[in-house]
DNA sequence: TATGAATGAGCATTCATTCAT
DNA sequence: GATGAATGAATGCTCATTCAT
C-alpha cells in the first residue's frame, strides 16, 4: 500500500493516453464481465493488451486504477444526467418524474459498472467521495427539476425532499439489479409504482377540509 | 474454491455445537472488528481459538462460513421483526409508521453486520438468497402491518406497495450508513421525512372534485 | 515490509524444527554459495526443500531470516571464544597472542557467513545489535586474556585496550577475505606481524632511563 | 546483466561531459541522501534530470554506474592523501602519526559515500579493484611518511608494516562508524589510542638488557 | 476428532533494460 | 542525440485448503 489514491499523472502523448484509457477500460472489463473478485492488477494489465510494468507506469496501485474508473464513471454520468435535464422541458409533472425515473433506470443499467466499482472498495478511503459525488449530482438534477414545477408541487425542503426522492429511487432500482426483482412486479409495474410514490410525494396537499 | 457453499453439516454433540457457533461468531466479531478484508478463514479459526483443520471439518470453505453467518442473522432479524409487530398493536398509521422505520433503523444499526456480509460476497451465488430473505422478511412485516390498517389506506396492491415501500426505506437507511448523511438532515429529520414519504404513499386519496 | 524482525516463533515440535532449521541452513547456504544479491525468500524456501509458505510460517518476513542466522551464527562465534578461552591457559602472552589471531583468524574463515549477513543488510537496523554482539564477545575474550596476564603486561584502561585490539585485528583479518591480500605478504607473515602489533601495544614499557 | 561493466565511454563533448558528470553525481547523492537500497537507474536518471534513455546512453548498466563513481572518489581521496603528505612536513613522529590518523578520519567521513559503494555491490567483482585502489594509496602514504622518519624508527619491511598500520587504523575508525562506538570512549580518546597503537609498533625497540 | 504443519497458486509491486519515435 | 513509453522477469508476501499425525 502506498497512500497515493491518484494516477501518478493523466498523460499528454497519444500513445500514453492510448495505454491509460486501455488500463481504465479493462478495468472496467474485467469488474463487469468477470466480477469485482477477478480485478487484480495482473489480470486489468493483461485484458488491456499492457505489461503489468505500463500499467504501474501510470498508477500508483491497484487502488487508484479503480478510482480513475470511478471518476471516469462519475463524469458519463453526469453528462447523462445534464442531457436528461436538457430534453425534460416544461413537461407535467407525472410525465417527467417518470422520465427521471427511466433515466436513473437506464443510467443504472448502464451504471452498474460504478456501484461495483463503489461497492468493490468500500474500505477504500477515497471511494467514500465518488459514492457523495454521484449522490450530488442526482440530487442536483432532481432539485433543479423541482424548482422548474414550483407552482404543480408543494410548498418544501428542496435539499431534503431531493435527498429523500433520490434514495427512495435509488433502493427500488438497487433492489432489481441486486437480483430481488419480484414474480409479482415487472420492471415496468415498479417504474410506474415508484411514479406514484414520488408524485404523491411532492403534490399540493388538498385544502384542509 | 469447492462448489458446496453450505457447511458440511450443523452439527448435533453439543460439543460439535459450540465449536460451529465458536466458528460462526468468530467470523462475525472478525468482520465487525477487523473489516471485511480482514476475514480470512486463518483468522477466524484463530479467533474462535480453533485450529484450522477444525474449520473445514465443518465448513468446506470459507464462503460457507459467510453464508453460515448470514443465516444466523437473518434469523435474528426476523426475531425482531416478529417483535416489532407484536408491540405495534393498533395505533394509528403515523405513528406505526415512524415506529417501523425506527425499527428498521436500529436493526440496520445491530445488523451492520448482515448487510456487510452481504456485501462481502456478492459474487458468491448463494448469498443472493439471503439478500433475497431479508427482503422478504421485512417485506411481510409491511403487508401486515397495511392489512392491519385497511380503512386508514387506500385500496392497493400489497405486493407491490410493500415492495416499494421497503426499499424506498432501505435506500434512505443505505444513504446514511454509506456516510452520505448531509449537513442539512439529521438522522431524526431524516426519519420525519421518510414517515412523510411513506404516508402520503399509502393514504386515502381525497374525493375526487 | 512488517516492523516485526523477529521469527514469529521457535517451534518445538519436532518436524517443525526441522523445517526452521533447513530455513536458516538455506539462507546461510545461499548467502554463501551465491552471494547476497541472491538472496530471496523464494530461493532460500527452494534450497531449503521447502515451500515458500512454510517459510512464511516461521519469519515474519525475509530480513528476520536474516536476522535468526546471524544469531545462530553469533551463537557459535561465542561457543568458539569459549573453547579458545578453555585451553588458552597460561602460556606466555605472545603465544597466546598469536593463537587468539589465529583463532579469529579461523572463525573468520569459518563466519565469514556472519560478517556477509551482517553487511548484507546494513539498513536493517536491528543487524546492528548483532554487530555489537560479535564486537562484544571478541572483546569480552581479549579482555579476559589480559586479566590473567597482569604482570607481564603494562597498566592499562582494559576496556579501551581490547577495543583497540578487537579491531585492529579485525581490520587486518577483513582486508585480507575481502581480497586485499597482497603480493608480499603470506598469510602467516601477516599473522606474525599482527602478532608483533599487539604485543608491543601492550607490553610493559622499559623503565625510562 | 551485460558483462562490461565499464562506462560506455567517457565523452569528450562539452555538453555529454555535463550529461556524465550529473548522472555520477546524482549516483552519488541517491547514495548518500535516500541509502543503497534506493539506487536505482531510474531515480538516478530522475535525480539527474537526464531520460533513462540518456543514462543508458553513456553507461551499459546499473553496475558501470556505481563504478563511476568509484572511480571518481577514489580520484579525490587521492588527492587528499596527497594533500596530507604535503603538509605533514618535517613534524616529530607521534604527531604526524595523530595526524595521519585524523586525516584518515577525517577522509573516511567524507568518504563514506566511497564505503557505502564499495560495499553497496561487493558482490560485483570490479568493485574489489577499487577496493584495492583505496588500500594501496592509503598504504603508499603511510610508506612513505615512513621513509621519511627513517632514523626514528625501527628497521623493518615498509611494505608489510604499511599494510599492518593502515588496517588497523581502518579496522578502528570502521568499527565508528558502524555503530560500534562505546560508551567508554570518546573519539579523540579512540584517536589517541591508535596513535599509541601505532607508535609503539614502529618505534626504535630499547637496547636489549 | 482435533491439530497445525505444509502447500502453492496467486497477488501487488519494482526495476533494469530496450527501442520506436 | 535524446526521450520516455513499454517490457516482463523477479520479488516479497498472503491465504484457502489439504493431510499426516
Amino acid at each position: 500500500m502506498n497512500g497515493e489514491w491518484k494516477a501518478r499523472r493523466k498523460p499528454t502523448q497519444a500513445r500514453a493516453i492510448a495505454t491509460w484509457d486501455a488500463i481504465v477500460e479493462a478495468c472496467a472489463q474485467v469488474l463487469r464481465d468477470e466480477g469485482a473478485a477477478a480485478v487484480s492488477t495482473n489480470r486489468i494489465a493483461e485484458v488491456a493488451g499492457v505489461s503489468i510494468g505500463s500499467l504501474y507506469q501510470y498508477f500508483p496501485n491497484k487502488e487508484s486504477v479503480l478510482l480513475a474508473l470511478a471518476d471516469r464513471e462519475v463524469e458519463t454520468l453526469r453528462d447523462n444526467l445534464e442531457a436528461l435535464l436538457r430534453v425534460s422541458g416544461d413537461l407535467h409533472a407525472e410525465v417527467v418524474v417518470e422520465q427521471v425515473i427511466r433515466g436513473m433506470f437506464a443510467m443504472r443499467e448502464q451504471h452498474v459498472l460504478l456501484m461495483r466499482v463503489a461497492q468493490a472498495d468500500r474500505d477504500l478511503p477515497d471511494m467514500a467521495s465518488r459514492r457523495v459525488a454521484v449522490a450530488e449530482s442526482l440530487r442536483d438534477m432532481v432539485r433543479r427539476l423541482l424548482a422548474r414545477r414550483k407552482g404543480q408541487v408543494r410548498e418544501m425542503d428542496a435539499d431534503v425532499v431531493s435527498f429523500v426522492i433520490v434514495h427512495a429511487i435509488q433502493g427500488n432500482l438497487q433492489a432489481i439489479d441486486g437480483g430481488l426483482e419480484p414474480w409479482f412486479l415487472s420492471k415496468d409495474e415498479l417504474i410506474d409504482e415508484i411514479v406514484a410514490l414520488v408524485v404523491r410525494y411532492v403534490r399540493a396537499d388538498p385544502p384542509a377540509g
